[in-house]
DNA sequence: TCGCCCGATGGCATAATCTGCCAATCAAAC
DNA sequence: GTTTGATTGGCAGATTATGCCATCGGGCGA
């Protein structure tokens, strides 16, 4: 998967990584269209960087708010006492949470975690908290900012020259 | 794109949701197989399901690691006067950082916005801030934390039954 | 209970796409 | 200028997508 010697990418491959960051289901043929290159090499460098590990996955991009996730806070977490069993533990337990969208292990001298969580609305997002984040074991201090406005999200990784 | 009145969604539009947004790149074939429907009227289903903009678009996820964006932050924002113009010129400077990947804005008593920004190291990341963010007229305060390592991220949105 | 009606499904045929293979091309090193 | 190696483009077979039409199934009224 993930060769120790990754060779370096050209103009191409960075074509591709651009493009196919902005849409992920591009055909083939288009994509080698608009990079200058013909279908044959354009897939095959294309298999080549999911084969490198460069390309993780592919992703549907869905409305949360359509679905009826009007609500999107960032939680900050403390913990008690910092044991690697203690964190293993914290991050198993959300993990298992399908709210918790983003769980980020941060620096700052209050907070250990981020977490980005998507619910329908303040009952919800109370009843998660209280029921399923505070308990966790080793929590011991919980604060909560709400997302006004999502600017931007889910940028693309900027492919450099 | 977006109708009025959204059909309300049934067992087979929600797998092919929670599908896609693990493999957005799945043939519509194996969709339809998986989700035990035959190809044409999934193919339908997924159209109908883009079309009413439920599915917002399709991205690769890309390593960032591997393409040398060692270092992500968290960086807290506020502003030091509260004009629609102040926060619109913000964003719009912001948005021209390929950096920074996602823009927030948040509640918080000192805060405004959150940042989410990928930089190759420090010395990157203290150009940035003092280059280009600090610069921007009406930021008051910057406060800056350091992702530790990403748990999770990218996760889809749940698709409740 | 029966029959009608509307929407959704499955299958088919055609069109488009993918993908492996081969010879030809290009670039760099000698 | 020649050789060597990697990369490309085109072609053919296999796979997939997509529009069309008859059929199926569920809900509604009689």
């Amino acid at each position: 998967m993930k060769s120790p010697h990754p060779p370096p990418l050209d103009r191409y491959d960075r074509r591709i990584l651009e493009l196919i960051q902005q849409e992920g289901r591009i055909s083939n043929q288009e994509l080698a269209e608009r990079i200058g290159l013909s279908p044959s090499p354009c897939l095959r460098r294309l298999r080549a960087l999911e084969e490198s590990g460069l390309i993780l996955g592919y992703r549907a991009l869905v409305d949360a708010r359509q679905l009826g996730y009007r609500l999107m806070a960032l939680v900050h977490i403390s913990m008690d006492r910092h044991t690697p069993e203690r964190f293993a533990n914290f991050e198993r337990q959300v993990a298992a949470l399908p709210q918790v969208q983003e769980c980020l292990m941060i620096t700052g001298q209050e907070v250990d975690y981020q977490l980005k969580i998507r619910v329908e609305d303040m009952d919800d997002y109370q009843q998660l908290l209280l029921q399923h984040i505070t308990p966790i074991e080793g929590v011991s201090g919980v604060h909560s900012n709400f997302v006004l406005r999502p600017v931007f999200e889910n940028r693309g990784v900027p492919v450099a020259p």
